[in-house]
DNA sequence: CTGATATTTATTGTATACAGTAATTCCATT
DNA sequence: AATGGAATTACTGTATACAATAAATATCAG
């Protein structure tokens, strides 16, 4: 099945780079593309992201994919086997544990400083967020939910004003969601579907230390809601098997 | 002045890419090579890096120097820009508070696993390394102290256990040399002599509160030792100076 | 001699060609 | 028939050539 067909060949807009964007643009969306896949679970962990394949999709030269692919790889959503290519990564269970032991640091200490900058209007932000990410829910989207859940607490994070501690809660919120991916049980998605409202309500209240402890608690509950069973099916140790 | 000189070529080194290293360890050489410049502040902050100089020090094309310097890009080491080419950040006061706020929360906050993985081994070898950061400091190699300085700190986020974070912090340090090549006095190093050792002493014998105290006073001090006065040369704001 | 415009130069962005290596397939031999 | 080995194939690693753009310099008018 399928990876150089496209016998219709559109390398005409390759040509026109200035007129149609900037280039860099299209990078970007391109990037965006493929980590939203990911993060979709589009892009099962494991799959195989063949530079000539992804530079036919993307319409640009494997140059360009290379840049997009290595930039993933340094975000580590994606694996870069030397010279074996690219794979959406698979996070083993050590990872998933630094993860959330990280998420649980940085978010939680977050979260004085979100309090204090939270207004109206950001409170009125998150609030839609939240509604969109249980609107998803309800309507059996999973994968489209546990993107709109990693938005939310990414954006949350940029509201305490530290750039780079946000950008550092983006890279997790990511793999969290590659996570749930390997780990998660199908039906039941990681954050609870209130969770999110009461969250907001503590800090729009300025009350920092119950919304540190709620942060606290629902990462807690994310992580235990895991089924964390390592796929062994890589070296079977078959000595182990047959008692040596 | 003084880029592209280097009359001498010895550009037949380019040739036995296989047989001489395995192609990946030797662009990770270079990019430690070009790190440790920046880190160490032999490279400065604005100096420009232009592709075809760095190929031809190092002897590579101008491709793996590219993926070098997007590496360093995404680690905030180097700023790229569109059509300009790559230079030595220069980090902002705005930035310079953002890193130290995140080193509190992170490297405080992992005290308490340092302190119950800190054994007779690891603090040996902690001690060993605050040693040559004082032995560099006393013969007055103020950039190679910076660097064992930040190597100390990263270490001891490793012993925590957590990678994730570990890299964090790794990126942390990272930075903070730049700033303190920005704002630092050229007399005063940021870590005072002994405190490491100190910090050594609390972890080893457990008192994972009194370290956590003491590494949030370290930082602090580091921080209020820099002089904050953003470089405003760009855009000289005229009308100001002149009374309009 | 000053200022604006044109030309040249320097440097990055992108694609493509070639080389090298791992995986697969096919064939021969036991 | 199964295993070992050789040839083919598929894919990544690297360099280089070419295009595009911004900077620097020169030229000319006033």
């Amino acid at each position: 099945m399928s990876d150089a067909q496209a016998p219709e060949k559109r390398r005409a807009p390759a040509k026109e780079t200035k007129n149609s964007k900037e280039g860099d643009e299209r990078h970007d969306a391109i990037y965006r593309a493929v980590s939203d896949a990911i993060v979709e679970q589009r892009l099962k962990p494991g799959a195989r992201l063949r530079e000539d394949a992804l530079a036919d999709v993307f319409g640009i030269s494997r140059t360009g994919i290379r840049k997009i692919l290595q930039r993933l790889s340094l975000e580590q959503l994606v694996t870069l086997t030397p010279r074996r290519g690219a794979s959406v990564t698979r996070p083993t269970a050590d990872e998933a544990k630094d993860v959330f032991d990280a998420r649980q640091l940085i978010e939680c200490g977050l979260m004085p400083d979100v309090a204090r900058r939270m207004g109206e209007k950001e409170a009125a932000e998150l609030r839609e967020m939240a509604r969109q990410e249980r609107q998803a829910l309800r309507s059996g989207q999973q994968s489209v939910a546990i993107r709109l859940s990693a938005d939310f607490h990414v954006r949350l994070a940029q509201l305490s004003g530290n750039a780079t501690l946000a950008e550092f809660v983006e890279r997790l919120c990511s793999r969290s969601s590659l996570i749930l991916a390997v780990y998660g049980h199908p039906g039941h998605l990681g954050c609870e579907s209130h969770d999110h409202d009461d969250l907001i309500g503590y800090l729009e209240a300025g009350n920092c230390e119950r919304a540190k402890a709620f942060m606290s608690r629902h990462l807690k509950a994310i992580e235990a809601s895991l089924s964390m069973v390592e796929e062994e099916d890589n070296v079977p140790d078959l000595q182990q098997i047959f008692g040596g």
